[in-house]
DNA sequence: CTGATGCTCAACCATTTGGTTGATAGTTGC
DNA sequence: GCAACTATCAACCAAATGGTTGAGCATCAG
């Protein structure tokens, strides 16, 4: 079962609405990344970028790992499938193929989905 | 094919961000709803609400049709399609399981494709 | 130890956001 | 015509957002 906390939604949109921070998800989607790693492509400053990083952060979008002097970040995605998972029941278009999906999926293979 | 103008993803997901225009979303979900029948479940002032409307249509999310006195409101789900669309990418878990959903409905059932 | 590096913190600033109230415009019904 | 109703507009306000700069704190390399 999918919990919808709203609050939780809050920030996850609120994260996903600058373009920054999505540039930062995508980039983190392909592994893990440190904070200056992620600012570099962002014509901003370091401390502008590390507050990005700390509402993704906040979001519970990233998680960070320091290490030394450098913050390795990665991606969670748990809330963006959340965020999803809520749009889902707006897009009819998917819709009924998601309750589909879903049979598929408690049929067949009932992965650790966390 | 679907377009992802990063500045139009600014603003869905920034009206998201909101619980008050979520719950708006929800209410035209259902069906059509004047500015005032959107307003009310809001313990807000209705032009509080007017403004929450007007963000969830500057986003494209709503259309107005102006109706004598009365402003009927509809769900526009296109742009619910796109933030929906940017997501899966970073929602590897249904990713896979996309193609093979796909995949079923071609082979098996193509009688309700709405 | 010393200096450079990685990152955060604090203060500051302009702009945006989300709400208020009061006034106003157009529509409807008597 | 007039009153009621729907909705927006305008002005205002407090708080949050997104950026800056400068200082500071660990940590790593030599």
């Amino acid at each position: 079962m999918v919990e919808h906390q709203p609050a939780a939604l809050d920030g996850v949109f609120h994260a996903l609405a600058d373009p920054t921070r999505r540039a930062m998800v995508h980039q983190l989607a392909s592994g893990e990344r440190t904070v200056s790693e992620l600012a570099a492509p962002h014509a901003m400053s370091l401390a502008a970028a590390s507050k990005h990083v700390r509402v993704l952060e906040q979001a519970g979008l990233l998680r960070r790992a320091i290490d030394g002097r450098v913050h390795r970040c990665s991606l969670e995605r748990q809330p963006l499938v959340q965020a999803f998972s809520w749009l889902r029941a707006y897009t009819e278009f998917w819709d009924a193929r998601f309750d589909a999906l879903e049979d598929l999926l408690n049929a067949g293979d009932d992965d650790d989905r966390d």
